[in-house]
RNA sequence: GCAUCUUUAGCUCAGUCGGUUAGAGCGGCGGACUGUUAAUCCGUAGGUCCUAGGUUCAAGUCCUAGAAGAUGCGCCA
């Protein structure tokens, strides 16, 4: 296995050294301590030790001969400890160096009777259940450092094009966004309602005097950033009320949102585009262990599956093949016409046959477009502008367009589905105004968004990325709930 | 919210057509071995068969309801 260091520096007094570095950098002669996690104790006198700087685990040789035997008990699966001892070329194979220890010292006993993590495969399932403890798992402890370096990739994606980077507020006080159900945010004692003289709950004496709410989406602020700032994103947490049991749904997920000023539509789906190969290429480069863990995982996993649902190529070649192809664009127009002369259309395969311009695309049309048709990311754009919000761009009539359409674009990966809803923005202050007013949007309580359109509005662009499907997709897990902590889904808010 | 499937030891799972005392591997515990690689070998303990009803001479197995989980759909990122 190839180790990847990602740092330089072991941070830690008493100078301790990662495991990724010893294991890549460290030679017989050198004295050392490392501190960590036993995975396993084997014969009496080898400690595999884990620190969770990479999956590999340094050799830690006991001289159990001159070792307390009630000591050696405390050396159990979980337990952490301090190793002092010499680095020395492995007798054995399988490592290339290992330690000999001169100095145990046990921070925290675990008691293997109860301790739920054994060195054997668990399920997914079951793991999820002991969330607090899944970080110790190879799987999971690779999630993780990819999760990282995916979020590192895009700040430093959107830093090295001069963006900035704004922090829009978690507690809103606006519904007119339409993005989803919202959570209530309340000091008002829900046993004790104050009431109005209409008998309504009086929302005056709430915490913020009127009804607030958690963030489904911070576009709208960051729209406002964009108009001074030129290029700003946000990335932080949003909520979304929705009874949805999927694997690529939470109530509480991360998401990446750009907006940039004198942008268009192609400018906008470069900027995406360009941002999703950079990650991904910059895990490739900075996760290579664990990618290639998660890869050989992937593939373990799927020997247990019929072939017809194998898929065509490995995590690793999914994601450099993805990186060599164009994603591909088309309108939404073109992909209704692709759907319906496609077979499962013809045959009536499809749950929902697509019968005319301005229906809604159903998962299954965007999974056929996207896995069968292209076999490749594709962008769709200029949706039917009935279909879409209201701050998308109104664009002009075209030929063969049946109705009018909006400057919108999706793009679909495969096996997640939609990873980046955006758009251009409705910069034209009469158009957004009558839009909002046909969508019963009202447009007294957006006036601070609305005048961004009154002084100074140029034509601007920005999109939402939903952050764990991003890790979904790099790391080729397939519930999203096992690429995020602690999940968060209806029902479920442990931990 | 809707549909389908699953639930047996701490974990992963087997359990035939409804039939007598519900099994295995791993893990635990006790021991052996001592250059192992999820070590190995011997021994041993461990069960509300998800819950509540029902059918039957007999239910882990069949039926009904509920709970929890998984998958798919809708909503979306």
């Amino acid at each position: 296995m190839k180790i990847v260091k990602r740092h330089n520096i072991s941070i830690n007094m008493s100078s301790r050294i990662k495991i990724a570095e010893l294991l890549t950098a460290g030679s017989p002669g050198q004295k050392v301590t490392v501190k960590g996690w036993i995975r396993t104790f084997r014969n009496n006198q080898f400690i595999a030790l884990n620190d969770g700087s990479t999956n590999a685990n340094i050799q830690v040789v006991v001289d159990f001969e001159n070792t307390d035997p009630a000591e050696l008990k405390r050396y159990t699966t979980g337990a952490a400890i301090r190793v002092t001892g010499d680095v020395v070329e492995s007798q054995g194979k399988g490592q290339r160096i290992e330690i000999t220890a001169k100095e145990i010292e046990v921070y925290g006993d675990c008691d293997a009777e109860v301790y739920p993590l054994q060195p054997k495969k668990h399920s997914l399932e079951f793991l999820r259940e002991i969330a607090h403890l899944r970080f110790r798992t190879n799987t999971f402890s690779s999630v993780f450092r990819v999760r990282h370096a995916l979020a590192f990739a895009i700040h430093q994606y959107f830093n090295n094009r001069g963006f900035t980077y704004i922090h829009t507020p978690i507690i809103t006080a606006s519904d007119a966004e339409g993005a989803g159900e919202m959570f209530r945010v309340s000091t008002l004692d829900p046993d004790k309602l104050p009431r109005n003289e209409a008998g309504e709950v009086d929302y005056t004496q709430d915490f913020f005097g009127k009804p607030t709410n958690l963030t489904v989406s911070g576009q709208l602020e960051a729209e406002l950033g964009a108009m001074a700032l030129s290029e700003v994103y946000t990335f932080g947490p949003t909520f979304r009320a929705e009874n949805s049991n999927t694997t690529r749904h939470l109530a509480e997920f991360w998401m990446i949102e750009p907006e940039v000023a004198f942008a268009d539509l192609n400018d906008n789906m470069d900027l995406a585009e360009g941002m999703l190969k950079y990650v991904i290429d910059y895990a490739l480069k900075n996760c290579a262990d664990d990618l290639q863990f998660l890869n050989d995982r992937l593939l373990e996993e799927e020997k247990s599956k019929p072939q017809n649902e194998r898929s065509a190529m490995s995590l690793i070649d999914k994601l450099q093949f993805c990186l060599s192809n164009n994603f591909e664009r088309i309108t939404y127009t073109e992909a209704i016409e692709i759907l319906k002369n496609s077979n499962p259309n013809k045959r009536k395969q499809f749950k929902y046959l697509i019968e005319a311009w301005g229906a809604d695309l159903q998962s299954e049309h965007e999974r056929y477009l996207v896995e069968k048709h292209f076999q490749k990311p594709v962008i769709l754009t200029n949706y039917p502008a009935q279909i879409k919000a209201f701050y998308m761009r109104q664009d002009d009539p075209k030929e063969g367009v049946p109705g009018p359409t909006v400057s919108a674009m999706d793009i679909l990966f495969p096996g997640i589905g939609e990873i980046v809803g955006g758009s251009q923005r409705e910069e034209r202050l009469d158009r957004l105004t009558a839009k909002m007013e046909e969508m019963h949007i009202p447009a007294k309580e957006m006036y601070w968004y609305l005048d961004t359109r009154r002084f100074g509005t140029c034509p601007h662009a920005g999109f939402g990325l939903g952050f764990e499907r991003l890790v979904l997709f790099v790391t080729g897990m397939s519930n999203i709930r096992d690429v995020i902590a602690f999940p968060r889904t209806p029902g479920n808010a442990e931990f």
